[in-house]
DNA sequence: AAAAATCATTACCATAGGGTAACAAATTAT
DNA sequence: ATAATTTGTTACCCTATGGTAATGATTTTT
């Protein structure tokens, strides 16, 4: 829990009061490989920090799953489309390891925002983080070729990348397991 | 203004005093065709409501200029990442048509999200639909050929549609103006 | 350890889309 | 109205990437 509130602190300065909270809001909870945080066509019940472990973003184009996120420790995970609305999600998120969290339901999360002191901040500033992130993304896969961003998913990823597998990482920059495999020797020429 | 007020009071609700807050806050200001509300390696000094007109967002690459984004009327605009962080951005947002907007400073902004009631709720939630759009975006652009983008485009911004030269919706796609126009030709036939 | 399954690489051909250029259509300026 | 400029279309060839298949390499199972 320790992980967790120092990473809301980040956002936003905490009293006693609003950790003591937290900790009864938010539950720890252990995912296996391959185990689903979010599966397609369910709704998105919980937003979570990651502890430890890494999952994957995809989402099932024309029978083709396509991987199009990471989330790893530290990092905060939601289908925030589902969760917010309580709509059916075409996304699933699952675990490529052993995975803990701390989750919270949407009902706490509102309690959470309105008993944590800054908690409406935490999630405007949380939302500011990713969404800057999301446009980031948008614009390289706009503007870059396949080798460009492939480098890009290196360099944001360079911490979890050796932990994830080629043809994730392929999807992941929009190309066959094929071509990533061409762009790397490519790229080993250099 | 009571454009400005309506598209607020969707995400919160507005007291009086939230009402003359806001109208303290706000300032109207008027572009014309290929003004700039932001300039690239400027910095986006203001958050903005469009009460009516059409703003192209763009980012120069290689010396091309990519555009990535359309706001209109109704629409709140920002560079977030700038904006936020008081960063120099990379990206330009320019008028496409006369446009009107109702702007507010970044410290003003904080004045709104202390001074009105639920005014960092009200940033969280515009954000949580902002993002969700960014999302989608990412997921589409990541999935689809340039044909469904083209369709995807063509739906997301019917009501714009007409108003936007045919190349920089082609920009928007990810294809020169040429590939839009062929396949502007096979979906006809279709 | 051997066999089976999964994952990564390479090769070959097919295709979508880029680049250049010419032209046509539409808009703007004179 | 005419000329000039801007925008949109078509044609041609070229390149990057997809699809299929075969082969290696690695991991998992027995």
């Amino acid at each position: 829990m320790q992980n967790l509130i120092k990473a809301i602190n980040h956002y936003i300065s905490l009293s006693d009061e609003d950790i003591n909270i937290i900790d009864q809001l938010f539950v720890k909870k252990e995912l296996k490989v391959n185990d689903s945080f979010l599966t397609e066509g369910g709704v998105c019940k919980e937003f979570a920090y990651i502890n430890n472990g890494l999952l994957r973003h995809c989402i099932i184009n024309n029978g083709e799953e396509e991987t199009f996120y990471f989330s790893t420790e530290y990092d905060f995970v939601c289908d925030y489309e589902s969760f917010i609305n309580k709509a059916i999600s075409k996304k699933s998120i699952i675990a490529l390891e052993d995975t803990t969290i701390y989750s919270i339901s949407y009902s706490n999360m509102q309690l959470f925002y309105s008993k944590v002191k800054f908690g409406e901040r935490f999630g405007r500033l949380l939302l500011e983080d990713v969404f800057t992130k999301a446009i980031n993304h948008i614009i390289s896969s706009h503007t870059d070729a396949a080798e460009q961003r492939y480098l890009n998913f290196m360099s944001s990823f360079s911490h979890i990348q050796q932990r994830i597998p080629q043809y994730y990482i392929a999807s992941f920059v929009g190309v066959t397991p094929q071509s990533l495999s061409r762009i790397r020797r490519q790229l080993v020429k250099k």
